[in-house]
This record gives structure tokens, sequence and C-alpha cells, in this order.
DNA sequence: GATGAATGAGCATTCATTCAT
DNA sequence: CATGAATGAATGCTCATTCAT
């Protein structure tokens, strides 16, 4: 028995849709099919294909923030910072590929929700930590002074850009030796 | 009278719409009436919508390409070669922002459109020259030896990142001293 | 107030339009302003011109089945119900010289609908009676050896031929003569 | 060199498409590819779409014509005629699958063309030999007295069924068994 | 909470035809 | 005779959303 609740049963199968299709090709009734549910119902959980994204987005980041925090730490030097930081990264995308994905779509559509409060909300929440501990370091001497978001930049895209790839053509084998040139090139970016 | 021919009216105004709402989101019909073009004119010039995409890619890409060429060449030096395109590429950004944020929405639309040859062949074009660039100055030991795909997203991605960042809400002031970020960033990133 | 339901509606007009147009020709903004209602509840009923030409078939197929059968029985002698059927065929077009002709326009119209198993269940349920009965008349020695589509164009397909022509401009005045001949020739050509 | 003339290209190439898809549903683009022909050029030769189909029609039934003539003459019986006719229908929709269908399709179609003129002209010219050939042997008393159009009805619309039928999914071995007994319908219908 | 009928604006695309060169 | 750009009405269908039960 144990039927599985609706509202679960809906962000699972907009998950899969709003993946495959993104946000404006997805249509809610291939969420209501994926789903199973009947149209009164899905609209009875979601008001809105915005309110259903948001909450997918939001869904979905949580689980994501508490991979990278684990990386960093004000014990935890600099480099060992960064490089963790990257390290975790990698690891969270390789092992949830399509959340990855997921969470680079639903990302960009933020403009499109009128959302926003909802979004900045769970987006702080996760790099506030982050933007903390850089400015401690920086303090410290061990960082470059940086705006965060060029800091941000430096650090992630090029990892991000990379996954990007992969998950589209998986190639996981790649992962090791790059790896390092990214972690390296993280570091170097920012090194004081 | 020199009237403008309908093809680059047509042009002129998807890029407009797509880069307003992307393409998903834009509207044959909202190029046709910028454009000020009947609907079959439209449709006699781009068969489909997909094909107008492709066109308007292209269109873009070609712009954007010469500039980046003219900052590398055998005479230049790893070091100033790395750093010239990240300035080429700023500099491009910063005086066509539109085209900018255009070339990245059409990018991402590129799955969409199922006519990846005309793609990968402007592409190739476009990027073609830069990996011999590359291939070149690894062999003389200036520059680390990277997978081609590896090496350009830990050049390019971080001004990508943040120039996507820019262009939304204007903020050309920040240029000159994160420029500077940018390219040590770029070259620590891939020095031999 | 006993509402008809928009279904029957929707088949209702539909036997109106496609009987005028033809399948092709008709369009489904015709059907819908026929039927009285909205384009959304069209479809909801129907997703597509096929399946509305479809159902409408089995719709009109239907009633004509049943007059068929009334002609045949293992108790009738096979000239009898060969002249029945005919006698049968003739009276039901006569009657609904509408349905008579939307039967046939939407028979030609299969190929274009790609749904052919609904088509040849309905088909089937119509005329596997009829083909049961045959055969035990053949092997009854009352009837000529013959295979079942040829018997069913020696039977039918005179009467088809002629009625098609005087539902274009309604001519019912002929029948009592011509009934005659059309029995006397179906009989003949089938007799053993 | 020997280029064939632009009018011959389209008519061959509207033989192709009409056939395929029907008048309705051809378009007159699809003929313009299938000739390889301009727009303008097309509509220099053909200045509507049912003045091509007219025009095609009376290309494809000329040829048929013949053929069945030579069946029938006054020295020929009844019997020996009624059956010649059959065997030269026969003869030619099996030699000539793809104009048979052709002239099938394009016979419904004459409704839609507002052309009947030039249609009834070559339609006459070519029933109208049978007709009085029909009329003499009926005063002779060979034939049952029926009206022209039963008789027509009553004598080629079974193989003319059939033949639709063989001419879908060919099926041309049937034939040699299947003809003696369409011709022996054909003559039992008919014979005084 | 759930169901499914209803709504109507919107969309990409097709089509027969016209016209200037 | 030929070319191809231009036209605008139509078409089948989708979609987010509402509502009565």
């Amino acid at each position: 028995m144990e039927a599985i609740p609706t509202r679960e049963r809906v962000l699972e199968a907009a998950a899969k849709v709003f993946l495959e299709h993104g946000f404006t090709a997805a249509s809610m009734d291939q969420v209501r099919q994926e789903a199973g549910v009947s149209n009164g119902s899905l609209y009875h959980h979601f008001p809105t294909k915005a309110r259903l994204a948001d909450a997918l987005y939001a869904y979905t980041l949580r689980d994501f923030h508490a991979s990278l925090l684990a990386a960093i730490g004000p014990r935890v030097s600099a480099e060992a910072g960064v490089k963790g930081l990257i390290r975790a990264y990698l690891q969270w995308v390789l092992q949830h590929p399509d959340r990855a994905r997921l969470l680079h779509k639903l990302r960009r559509t933020g403009d499109l929700t009128d959302t926003a409060s909802e979004r900045n909300q769970a987006n702080e929440a996760a790099f506030g930590t982050v933007g903390e501990w850089v400015r401690q370091k920086t303090e410290a001497g061990e960082l470059r002074a940086l705006p965060f978001p060029v800091w941000l930049a430096l650090v992630f895209s090029p990892a991000l850009s990379l996954t990007q790839q992969w998950v589209r053509k998986p190639e996981p084998s790649v992962a090791p030796k790059v790896r390092a040139a990214l972690e390296h090139a993280a570091w170097m970016s920012v090194a004081a």
C-alpha cells in the first residue's frame, strides 16, 4: 500500500519533464501524464507552472547545499577549502547528473517565474555561508581580494561548464585527470 | 529608397525578439511584426523557426569570431595570447552586449533545432583556429597539456559566466579591475 | 434542460461538415462552430481530426450494421439472403441518404487516419457475420466458391455505385424497378 | 539535349503527387518541387489547381478510352462484348495501375473543380460509344432493358471495386481466376 | 483532496495565388 | 516563357488555467 503522496509524485514527474524539455517547452500536461495525476489534482497542489518550477528548484537545491558545505570550515586552509569545494561539486554532479542538469536548467528560468523572492532566499542560504568563509580567508591574506561574484565565477564556472558538457553525453572516465586540472586552476585563480 | 532586404530585416527583428524572450518563448508572429513583413514572406526566407535561429546564430557568431582571432597569432607569446583572448572577448561583449547575450541564448538552443550540422560548421570555423594555436603553443611547451574542451572551459568560462551576469543588469564600470583578475586567472589556469 | 452531451454534439456536427466537404477539406473550426463548442472542448473529446473521423465512422457504421444483419440468418435460403441484403442495403440508404454518403466518404479516408485498428475492428464487427453466413451457404453448395472480398464486390458494388450517384442528386423514384435488377444481378453473380 | 517541355513535366509530376495525396491534400508546391519547376512557371502553364487537375484528368482518360473501345463493335455478340469490356478493363488496370488509381481519385474530385464542362465532355466521349452499343444490343433482345447508368453499375462496378483494392496492395496473381468470376457475373447481371 | 470537462488565446506552419522583373 | 519574392487567410493543434461536482 503505502501510496506515494500526490505532491511528491508531481515533483518527481516535473523533475523528469523539465529536465528533458526545459521550463518553457515543458507542458503541465506532460507533467500530469508522467505523474499519473488528474489535471484538477495537479493544479490543486501547484496553482501555477511557475510555482511548480520554484518548488522543484528549492527541492533540488536543498540537496546540493549540504554536499558543498561539508568542504569548508574555519579550520580548513584556503587552498584545501577551494580545492575541496571543487571536489565536492564534481562529486555531487557525477553522483546526481540529472539533478545537476535540472538545477542548471531551472536556474536560468528564474527570470520567467516572477517569484524571485523564494528563489533568492534559497540561493542566499546556499552561498551565504561560502561568502562568509571567503571573506574570512581574504582578510587572513590567504585569498586575493575580489568581489564575491567574481570569486564565484573564477572558482566554479570552469567545473560548471565542463560538467554540463559531460552531463549531455556522459563521459565519467575523464574525471580523475581533469579533476586535478580543475582544482589546480581554481586555486591558482584566487590564491593571494 | 535603398530598401533594406527582407531577409536582413527579419534577422534583425529575430535578434531583438529572441533576445528578449528566448527561442522557445519567442513567437514567429512577434518576429514578423517586428520586421514588418508578411507571414508568407517570413516563411519564404526561413522555412522554420529553428532554421531562423540557426541563421541568426551563424550571423551573430561570424561577427564575434573576427574579433577573437585578432588576438592570437604564431608570433604572439602564449601568455599574451591567452590574455589577449580574454581581453578581446570582454571588449566585444562590452561593445555589443545585446549580441553577446543573444549568442548565449542561441547557443543553448542548439539542442532544439536539430540542425547540428550548420551549427557545428559555424562553431568549428570560429574555434578551429584557436584550437590550432593552442596545439602549437602546447607543443612548444608554453601551455599545459590539456584536452581542448577542458582548455576552453578553463580559459573562457569565468569570463563567460561573469559577462552573462553583467549583461542582464548592465554594470560596465566593473570592467577594468575585474579584467585583470580574469586575464590573470586564465593564464594561471593553463600556463605550463 | 436535458443538455445534449458535448461529445454527441460534436459528432453530429462532424457528420454534417465532413459530409459537405470531405475529410481533408473540412476544418476542425467548421466542426467547432457547427457544434457550438469551444476549441478546447472539442480537442478534449477528440484529440485529433483523424480520431474524430474514426469515431464518426464507427458511430455511423454501427447503425448501418444492424440494418444489414436483419436480412440474413441460418434459416434464410441463399437466394433470399443475398437479395435481402441488397434490399436492406437499399432501404437503409434511401432512409438515411446523408448517413450513407457520409459512410462512403469516411471509408475512403481510412488511409489518411493511420488508425487502421479501430477501423478494422468496426469493419469486422460489421462484416464478420456476413462472412460467416456466406461460408456456411457456400459449404452447403448454394453459393459459388469465391474469396470473400470478391464475393462482397460482386454482390454489393453495383448497388453501392448506384446509390452513390442517387445520393448526389436525389432521385429516389427510380428505386422500385431498379431494385429488382440489382437483386437479380447480385443473385446471378454468386449463385452456385 | 531534347529538353522535356515544362507543361509535360508538370503533368507527370502532378500525376505522381495527386495520386499519392489526392487532389485536396496535394499542394501546388509539392507538384512544383516534383517537377523541378519555378512557381511562376507552374502558374504560367496552369493558372489554377483545379485547371491542372482537369488537364491531368483528360490526359489520363484519353489513354484509357482507346483500350476499352477495342472490345466492342457491331459484329461482336452481346456476351462476348460484355466479357470483353471487363477483360479490357482489367487488362488496362493491371498494366497501368497508377494511371488507374489516378483516374479514380481525380474522378471523385470533379465536384471541387467547378469546371464540369471539360470533364463531362471527356466522359461522354468515352462512354457514349458504349451506350450506343448497349442500346443496339438491347433492341436486338440480347440484353435486358435497363437504364444506362444502372447497366454501367451492374457491369463495371464489381471489377472497379476489386481493382481499387488490388491497386492499394498489389496482388496481381489473383487475376486469372477472379477474372472469370467477374466476366461471368457481368454477363449474368445484364443478359436478357 | 480529487476528477475531468470547459475555455479561448496562441502557435508554427501551409497554401493557392499574385506580381514585378 | 521563366523566376522567385510577396501575400494573408487558414489550419490542426497546444496550453495554462478555471470550475462545477
